[in-house]
DNA sequence: CTGTTAGCGCTTTCAC
DNA sequence: GTGAAAGCGCTAACAG
C-alpha cells in the first residue's frame, strides 16, 4: 500500500501538520524535525497525491492566456483552442480566461502584463511581440513568482518558464530543403528563382523562417536562386495583389514558400495566374484553406504548428509549475509538421 | 461556486447517499425520485469533480499491456515507453502491467487474452495480430464490460474500443508521393524502377502500407515501375543480404520504400553498395539508426508514428471509459509524423 | 515550534 | 428505499 501522510507521521513521531509543512517547505520546524520526516519520506517512498492535495486546498489555478486579436486562420485557431480548454478546465480545477490586445503592438501587451503582475493569476501564457519592453514586462512576472509560457513565438533573453511553439529555424530549413529536392533534377538544365512571400519582417517567427529557408537553400542547394523578400502583412489582399504582380514580372519562378499567414490571398492569385514554369510551393499552416489547395494540387506541402497541442501544452506546464510537478518533456515538444496531400489528419 | 453533491441533496430534498446512487445508476432508487434527483442535477449544471471520486473510491484502475517481444527497435521503444508511463501510474491511480507474448503468434495472444477476461483488469491495449481468434477473444473481453485499445496494429471487424495508430494506408501513399515528386523530373528521360521491402505480408500493417504505396504510384506516377515486394522478415542481416543482390541485379532503381523493421541492415547495405540510380529511399519509424542515417543522407525521409504518444493515448483513453469520461479526439488521434534531417526532434 | 481538528467532494458501509 | 456517519489523502486554521 502507498504510505500516506499519516504513516509518515507516526514513523517520525510527529503530527500530520508537521508533515505538511515539511512537505510543502512552509517554515515553523525545527531543523533536526525537518531532517527526520525527510528520512522517513525517503525511506518510504513517499509521492504526494496530487489529487487528493488540491482537493484539500480547494484550489483553483486562475490561468491567463494574452492572445492577439488577428484575423488570420491560425490565431482565431488558437483563440478557439483556448476556448475550448476554458470549457474543459472547471473539471481540472484550472479557471481559463484569455486578454485578447492588438496584434504586432508592444504597448497594450505591456500594459496588459503590468495589470496581471498585480492580479497576480497561477500563470500567464502569451503570444509575445520580441521587444524589450515585453521582455521586462515578462521577467517581472516570473521574477514575482508567476509562470509564463510563450505561445508560437517566443522571447528569447526574457526569463519565460517555457516556450509552447516550433523551431522556426528548422521550419525555414525543411521548406527549403523540400523545395529543393522537388526542383533539384532540372537545376542543372535552366536558370530557376524561388519567391519569398513573408507578412512582416519585424515579426520574429517570419524572421527566422526566411533565415533558415536562405542559409539551407544557401548551402544545398547554391544555384536556386532567391528573390527578395515580398512583404503581404499577413493580408489577404495585398497578399494576392504582390504576387499577380510577380508573376507578370517573372516567369521563371520555379518554386515559392510563404512564411507568413494570409494564404488565402496566395491560393487564388496562383489559381488565377501561376507562372507556368512554378513546380512547387510551400506554406504555413493547416486551415480550411491550405487544406483544400493541398488536395486540389495548388500547394504541396504545409508546415503546421498544431494549435490544439500548443495551447494544452501550455496549460499543462503552467499548472505542473503551480503544482511543482514534473513535465513529459517529450509530450511538450511542439512538432513541426509536414502535411503533403496525402497524410492529413 | 461549482454545484457539489451537498448542493444537489439539498436542493432535491434527499440525502449525500440517494444522490450518489443517482450518480452512478446504482439501483435502490424509486423512480420518482430519481427523476426528482436527475433534474435537480441538469439544472444546476452539476458536474462531478472525478479527482474527489477516486479519491473516495480508492481505485486504482489495473491497466495491461500486451505486447510483441519483437527485438526491432521500434517494439523495444513501444516496450520502454510502457514502462517509463508505469512508473509515473502511481500518481494518477493506474496500475500499470505488460506482458510480452512472441511476435505474430496467435494462439499465445489468444491465451492471454482470455486469462485477462477472468481477470478483469480495468483495460486492455494490445498490439494485435490479425486473425479470427483474436478477434473472437476481444470481442468476448469488450462484451464482458473490459475497454480494449489496438496499439500500432489495429483488428478491423472487431468490437476494441479504440485503435491507437496511425493510418498505414495514409502511409504508403505518403511514401509514394514523395518518391514520385522526388523522382519525377528524370521520369521522362528514362527508365526508373522503385523497390519495395517489407518485413512479412502476413502482418496487416505491412500490407496496408504497400497497397497505399502502390495505388498511389500507379495513379499519380505510372511511369515509375515498381519491383516484387523483397520480404526481408524485419531481420537485419536478412535485410542486408537481400539488398545487396538487388542492387546486384539491377542497376536502374531509382526509389526505394522500406514498409518493415530491419532498418539497420538497410542502412548498412546501402553505405556498402548503392546503386548509382538510386536518389531516394524512404523507411519507417525513427529510432538513433535512422536518425543517423538521416542525417548523413543515406535515408532521405522517415515516416514515423510517436511510440510515446501512442501509450499515453492508449491510457488516457481506457482511464476515460473506466471513469466514463469523454476524451479529447485530436489529442488521441495519431499523426503520421514526416521526418527529414532538417526537422528532426 | 508543534499538535488538534475540521473539512475538500465524493463514496461506502450499515442502520432504519 | 433512504439516510447518517465515517473516511479517502491532504491542507489549513487555530491552539498551545
Amino acid at each position: 500500500m502507498k504510505p500516506t501522510v499519516h504513516d509518515i507521521a507516526a514513523a517520525a513521531g510527529v503530527s500530520l501538520a508537521t508533515v505538511d509543512r515539511v512537505l510543502n517547505r512552509r517554515s515553523g520546524v525545527r531543523e533536526v524535525t525537518r531532517e527526520r520526516v525527510e528520512s522517513v519520506i525517503r525511506d518510504l517512498g513517499y509521492v504526494r497525491d496530487v489529487a487528493a492535495a488540491n482537493l484539500a486546498k480547494r484550489r483553483v489555478y486562475p490561468l491567463v492566456f494574452i492572445i492577439p486579436d488577428s484575423a488570420s486562420s491560425f490565431m482565431r485557431r488558437i483563440n478557439r483552442e483556448v476556448r475550448e480548454a476554458a470549457s474543459r478546465a472547471a473539471i481540472e480545477r484550472t479557471d481559463i480566461s484569455w486578454i485578447e490586445v492588438p496584434a504586432f503592438e508592444v504597448a497594450p501587451l505591456v500594459r496588459t502584463l503590468q495589470r496581471l503582475a498585480e492580479e497576480r493569476p497561477a500563470g500567464v501564457a502569451l503570444v509575445a511581440v520580441d521587444a524589450p519592453e515585453v521582455r521586462d514586462a515578462v521577467d517581472k512576472l516570473v521574477a514575482r513568482g508567476i509562470p509564463v509560457v510563450t505561445l508560437v513565438s517566443d522571447l528569447p533573453g526574457s526569463k519565460r518558464n517555457h516556450y509552447a511553439g516550433i523551431d522556426n529555424l528548422a521550419a525555414g530549413r525543411t521548406a527549403a530543403h523540400l523545395l529543393g529536392r522537388f526542383l533539384q533534377p532540372r537545376t542543372l538544365e535552366e536558370g530557376q528563382s524561388i519567391a519569398v512571400l513573408a507578412g512582416s519582417m519585424l515579426v520574429r517567427d517570419h524572421r527566422e523562417r526566411l533565415e533558415g529557408f536562405r542559409s539551407l537553400l544557401a548551402s544545398d542547394f547554391p544555384s536556386l536562386e532567391v528573390l527578395p523578400v515580398l512583404e503581404g502583412r499577413d493580408d489577404p489582399a495585398q497578399v494576392h495583389q504582390i504576387l499577380l504582380e510577380l508573376f507578370q514580372r517573372r516567369a521563371d519562378i520555379a518554386g515559392l514558400y510563404s512564411v507568413g499567414a494570409g494564404n488565402r490571398g496566395l491560393i487564388r492569385a496562383l489559381k488565377e495566374q501561376r507562372g507556368a514554369a512554378l513546380r512547387a510551393v510551400i506554406a504555413h499552416e493547416l486551415t480550411e484553406h491550405t487544406r483544400d489547395a493541398l488536395l486540389d494540387g495548388t500547394i504541396d506541402v504545409i508546415l503546421n504548428q498544431d494549435a490544439g497541442h500548443e495551447v494544452r501544452s501550455a496549460i499543462r506546464v503552467l499548472k505542473a509549475r503551480a503544482d511543482e510537478l514534473a513535465v513529459i518533456d517529450a509530450q511538450e515538444r511542439i512538432r513541426l509538421d509536414i502535411f503533403i496531400k496525402e497524410n492529413l489528419p
